[in-house]
DNA sequence: ATATTTAACTTGTCTGTACAATGTGGGTAG
DNA sequence: CTACCCACATTGTACAGACAAGTTAAATAT
C-alpha cells in the first residue's frame, strides 16, 4: 500500500454517497459487515471510516439498528436566528437582493485575506432573510472568483447556497470565525430591514471555512434582534 | 465483567489526574504501551479510552510523540472577547463586583428552568471584565444552590470560576446555548461600563450545561463591543 | 388470535498481533 | 565540529477473531 489509508477512501466513497444523495437522509447505511465484504477489510477498519463520518456529523449510530444518515447543517455551533432549523412556528423566506456578480473585493471584510484571495476578483451576492414577512436579517456574503465559479441564484438547491456546495459541489464547511459587535443602524441599513435609523443591530462578520483548500466564505450579517433574537448552541 | 467498560474506566481515570493537575497541562501522558501495563489490557482498549478524551479536548495528539495534555477551556464555540485566550496583546482583569450570595431567581433568565431548579434558591454573583482597565463586559451568574454549594471568590482557583469548577468539583462544560441581542444600554449598565446612556450594547443570555446532572450555569452579560468584537470560532 | 420465545442481524467491546510512519537522540563518518 | 545514519520509542493503520448487547421479525407456544 502506498500513503492512501483505507479507511480514509471509505469515508470518502461513503460521504459522497451521502453528499450525492445516494443515501439520502434519513435512510440506513449498509451493516458494517457488507462494508467488510465490498471493501475487502475487517470491521476494525470499517468502523475507524465510520467513526470519522460520525465525527464530522454526516451520520449517527444505532446500537442493534445500524448507521443512519444525518440532515447535514444543523451546523452545532453556527449561529441561527431563533426557531430557525426545525422550528416551524415561524415562516422563513429568503430573498436575493442582489444577484451573484463579480466585483472587488469589499474593505469591510474584517478577516485578513490571503495572498491566492487577494489576487482574485471575488463574487457577491447579497440576502434577505424573512419572517412572518418581516426582514429581519440582512446577508452579505463573498468568496474568490478564483476557488469557485459563480452560481447563479435560480441554481440554488432548494434554495440554499450551502446546499448547493454540498450536493452540487461536493464542498462542506469545516468551521467558521465570527466577529460580534453591536452597532447602530445606519440609513441603508435601516431601510432595507424596516426599522429607525440608529436602532442597535447585531452586527456579525463571518469568515467558514470549506473542504476546499483555497475556498473561504464570507459573511457580514445584520440582525434586527429585537424580535428575534440570535441562537447559538454547541455540544462536546 | 459486569456492565463497566474498561475504555471507560481507562478514560475517567486519565481524565480526574488531568482535572487534579497530577497531568498538568503541557506535559505529555505515559505512553499506551505504559497504560497497557497498568491496567493489564491490549492498545485497542487504551487508544479507545485516549480518542474520547481527545473527542472531549482533554489531549491532543502528536504522531511519533505522545498524547500531550491540553489547557482545557480554548472554548471550542465558547463566545470570547477578542484576544481574550492566549493573546497577549491585552491585559484581561476580573473584578467580582457582587460577592456569591443566596437569592431567589432572577426573572431575567430568559432560558425554562427545571421543575428542580425552580424548587431551589440560587446562587448569584457578577463580575466586570476590564481590557486595559477599561470595563468591557459586565457578566451575571447563577446557579441552583441544590446543586451546588455557594463559593466565595477568593477561593476561585486562579480567579477564574470555571478552573475552580474543573479542579476542586471535577465539573466540565459539556456545551451550552445562548441568545443574542442588540440592546441600549440601560442607565445602570451605562453607569457600569463607563458608556453613555443608549449606546448599542450586545447582550447575551447564556445556560451552560455540565457534567453535573442537575447543575446548570446561568449567564447573562453586557458586552460594549465598540473596541473589543466578541470573538466566536468553531471547528469540525 | 395473542403472547412468548427464538433466531438472525446489527453495533459495541475487547483481545492479540504485525507492520508502517513519525520523532528523538546518540553514534559514526567526514 | 558537522552532517548523516541508525536504533529506539511512540503513535497510526490494519488484520483476524471472539463475545456482549440491543433490535427485529419470524417461529412457536398458549
Amino acid at each position: 500500500m502506498g500513503k492512501i489509508k483505507k479507511y480514509h477512501q471509505i469515508q470518502d466513497y461513503i460521504k459522497k454517497r451521502i453528499q450525492t444523495q445516494k443515501y439520502p437522509p434519513g435512510s440506513y447505511l449498509p451493516s458494517e459487515n457488507e462494508f467488510c465484504v465490498q471493501f475487502g477489510t475487517t470491521r476494525t477498519t470499517v468502523r475507524k471510516a465510520l467513526d470519522e463520518l460520525l465525527k464530522e456529523g454526516f451520520i449517527e449510530k444505532e446500537h442493534g439498528k445500524g448507521s443512519k444518515v444525518l440532515e447535514r447543517g444543523k451546523y452545532l455551533g453556527l449561529l441561527s436566528v431563533k426557531g430557525f432549523s426545525g422550528s416551524t412556528d415561524y415562516k422563513v423566506k429568503t430573498k436575493v437582493t442582489e444577484e451573484p456578480k463579480i466585483v472587488e473585493w469589499d474593505p469591510i471584510i474584517v478577516f485578513p485575506l490571503s495572498e491566492d484571495e487577494k489576487s482574485s476578483q471575488c463574487v457577491y451576492f447579497q440576502r434577505v432573510r424573512y419572517i412572518d414577512d418581516k426582514p429581519v436579517v440582512l446577508e452579505n456574503n463573498w468568496y474568490a472568483l478564483n476557488a469557485l465559479e459563480p452560481i447563479k441564484s435560480n441554481e440554488f438547491v432548494e434554495g440554499s447556497f450551502f446546499k448547493t456546495l454540498s450536493q452540487e459541489y461536493l464542498i462542506e464547511i469545516m468551521g467558521a470565525e465570527q466577529e460580534l459587535r453591536s452597532v447602530k443602524a445606519s440609513e441603508d441599513i435601516a431601510k432595507k430591514l424596516g426599522i429607525a435609523v440608529g436602532a442597535p443591530i447585531l452586527h456579525i462578520s463571518i469568515r467558514f471555512r470549506t473542504s476546499r483548500p483555497n475556498l473561504n466564505l464570507y459573511g457580514d450579517l445584520y440582525c434586527n434582534t429585537t424580535e428575534y433574537p440570535i441562537r447559538n448552541s454547541y455540544f462536546l
